[in-house]
DNA sequence: CACTTGACCTGTCCGC
DNA sequence: TGCGGACAGGTCAAGT
């Protein structure tokens, strides 16, 4: 599920619900990955701790703590951090939630706060994972050291950003843009809608693009990430914001999802193929 | 080192 | 209505 737009929308609420707040539990219901190393640190680095920021790097979620230790979570395919304040009984939910009374069958850790409220990880598929370590050693992490750069830093060049893909020349554009040591970030949704806007097949060999592929193909990426942030993210199945509302960025979707319908910019229709592992929509008459 | 494929899980949808 | 298979937003560990 979760692509940096997504990611960063959660990073966003959090960030306006939780610092500031005091631990006063934590349980992992049943997954055996999340807090691999409880209860020792678990007791002694998060219970009582207060929350200083949330943070981001790639689809990583860093949690900071005032005990030096940091949660750090991956959503993966279908993961979910859903913040709820107190319980009000009988108010029903708004139409735009698509979760229900929680903690659900899909809630595999809950972190209580000593106001009453509550924040609770949602993973159907059970990929996703949520770790307390100390804060420096998140750096550490094999992830954080091969991780690609934030494709949306102001100082983020379309050179830097055309160099990165050397290393992969040999190799079909769509699988180097999902390759998170080329660029951070970059999932399904939004390798195929950049490829679109780029008018790049998905099909092309990384060495046969030249560096106005690049700079259009960076240019792409970047505007359709912002704009997907600006909507609060996809919501394709699972993923919801820290309120547990869904986003909305399907809705200006041009290719993603949309097989059968006419192309957006030359009305030839909309094909899926499987491509690169993944599924993967494209017009075969506009990207080349 | 670069590249591809399958594995990790649960749930849903589609065709028979 | 039931059942098998394909598929789903992401990484990893293997294999070549």
């Amino acid at each position: 599920m979760p692509e940096l737009p997504e990611v960063e929308t959660v990073r966003r609420g959090l960030a306006e619900l939780i610092p500031g707040k005091i631990v006063r539990s934590a349980s992992h219901i049943d997954s055996p990955k999340s807090f691999p190393n409880a209860p020792k640190d678990v007791e002694e680095f998060l219970i009582g701790a207060t929350i200083l920021d949330v943070r981001r790097r790639a689809k990583v979620l860093l949690i900071e703590l005032d005990t030096g230790y940091s949660l750090v979570i991956h959503l993966k395919m279908t993961g979910q951090l859903v913040f709820r304040g107190e319980q009000v009984f009988g108010a029903g939910h708004p139409n735009d939630s698509l979760i229900g009374e929680l903690p659900d069958r899909s809630t595999r850790a809950i972190i209580g706060f000593i106001d009453g409220s509550t924040l609770y990880f949602n993973d159907q598929r059970k990929f996703g994972w949520v770790r307390l370590m100390p804060t420096l050693e998140v750096p550490n992490i094999d992830f954080m050291k091969k991780v690609g750069p934030e494709p949306l830093e102001a100082d983020f060049t379309s050179k830097q950003f055309a160099d990165r893909f050397t290393r992969r020349a040999k190799t079909n554009i769509k699988a180097a843009l999902l390759d998170q040591t080329v660029v951070a970030g970059v999932g399904n949704i939004y390798a195929d809608e950049s490829l679109w806007g780029a008018r790049i097949d998905p099909h092309r060999l990384v060495s046969s693009l030249g560096d106005a592929d690049f700079k259009h193909l960076y240019t792409e990426l970047r505007d359709v990430m912002n704009l997907a942030i600006e909507k609060g993210g996809s919501t394709d199945k699972n993923y919801v914001n820290a309120e547990g509302k869904r986003g909305s960025y399907m809705d200006f979707a041009r290719v993603f999802r949309r097989e059968g319908q006419k192309c957006p910019r030359c009305g030839h229709e909309i094909i899926k193929i499987k491509w690169a592992g993944r599924g993967t929509h494209l017009c075969k008459n506009c990207q080349k």
